[in-house]
DNA sequence: AACACGATTTCG
DNA sequence: GAAATCGTGTTT
């Protein structure tokens, strides 16, 4: 069992907390005293509102304040009227950024690995320094990773289509 | 109040 | 390649 990631790894910027999540443990405790810990394996950063994939591009909205807050709480959001996307917010308070959790060594898919999870929108701020059902510990040693461009996001434009936001472990 | 669309997945 | 399906943001 490693230590949990303190508030203090959660507030460093995306671009470090998103590679940092992989081969991290994801810890799931439901309300039966089953668990489930599962080894992080695929991440996507997105970073502020100028980075126009990020949905923080458009402003402070219900949706996205939490992305505004403290580094180390959930941004979870409804997605294509079935799926929804778990995300860790990083940085301090007053920088939206968050990191899209897309990969677990049991689930590939941020659709899929929420199902498995079992995490909706009741989980929408939820805080993994505190939280008593959902957290991420340290592993021994962080994984040789590659990186490549963000997935799904056309739309956005250049230069943000092409920036090697997509951390996965090898 | 109505509308367009999306950080996906699955099936043909 | 297209459907499924609905919360969110934007427009009326």
């Amino acid at each position: 069992m490693g230590d949990r990631l303190t508030r203090d790894f959660y507030r460093q910027d995306v671009l470090r907390v998103a590679p940092g999540l992989l081969g991290q443990y994801l810890v799931r405790v439901w309300p039966d005293g089953r668990q489930g810990r599962y080894v992080i394996t695929e991440t996507e950063a997105y970073r502020g509102e100028e980075d126009r994939a990020c949905h923080a591009c458009r402003g402070k909205t219900r949706r996205t304040e939490v992305m505004y807050g403290d580094g180390g709480k959930l941004y979870m959001y409804f997605i294509y009227g079935m799926y929804w996307m778990m995300n860790v917010v990083a940085a301090q308070e007053g920088v939206p950024q968050a990191v899209l959790i897309r990969g677990l060594r049991e689930a590939g898919g941020p659709g899929k690995l929420t199902r498995l999870l079992e995490v909706d929108r009741a989980f929408y701020g939820e805080d993994l320094v505190t939280s008593d059902r959902i957290w991420v510990e340290e592993s021994v040693h962080p994984p040789e990773f590659t990186t490549g461009p963000r997935i799904g996001i056309q739309y956005a434009g250049q230069p943000w289509i092409d920036m090697p936001w997509r951390f996965l472990m090898r």
